[in-house]
DNA sequence: TGAGTATATTCTAATATTCTAATATATCTC
DNA sequence: GAGATATATTAGAATATTAGAATATACTCA
């Protein structure tokens, strides 16, 4: 995904999907390590379907990649460049603790492939 | 404005002001020539209230700059740097044939200083 | 000082977003 | 196939955001 050639309309659009604290989480966490469902809503303590509607919203807008094994779905960061994304991640803040926790979750629910 | 060591809170919070049409354009209007508040309201079509209720929110997370001269208040870019809202306004469209209106406006208004 | 203009703020109704609970779907395992 | 698990979707209540109308403030000019 390009920065390029967006009318205002799709770009509005992207920055308020970017704009919440719980989707930038989301983001930051799958940036670093691909995540299931589970563990991401485990990590941010939020219930399965919260964090699956936030997903939506993130998949609407084409910035995360799904990848489905078994009864469980992976998610990434779509990894077409989108330079902006990039910008904003790197400047948050570092979330390694955060991901330990969730591959303790992993290997109890055996969601780990 | 540095884009360093934001925290998620913060980032989404000004992410979130981004994330909207009549706000990204506004942005887009002043990135290119100081506007006072007449000539946004009159490029845009929108009321002066709305316009606004817009800039305030545009300076509740300081990406704008205001220049006060008589009755008119003038805004322009924040000018320390934000290379992730320079990139956004970048990949814009155009806006010259609009500034060309608003500039006709503010003849007769004579907001023009 | 008083009328006029530009902008900001407040209030309110309409709309949009978010969260939770319930339900649906899909896959695995037995 | 039946039960269990992971995820998605739907519905509804709570909350937030938006736009317009009315009002307030600040400045100018006669």
């Amino acid at each position: 995904m390009s920065l390029k050639n967006y009318d205002i309309d799709e770009m509005a659009n992207i920055l308020k999907v970017l704009g919440d604290p719980t989707r930038l989480h989301i983001l930051k966490l799958i940036s670093e390590r691909e995540l299931c469902v589970c563990e991401i809503s485990s990590i941010l303590d939020l219930s399965q379907s919260n964090v699956s509607q936030h997903l939506a919203k993130l998949r609407s807008v084409n910035l995360v990649r799904e990848r489905k094994r078994a009864q469980w779905v992976y998610y990434s960061l779509n990894p077409e460049p989108f330079p902006l994304l990039l910008e904003i991640l790197k400047n948050l803040p570092d979330v390694s603790v955060e991901l330990k926790r969730g591959e303790r979750v992993a290997e109890n629910n055996r969601c780990k492939i």
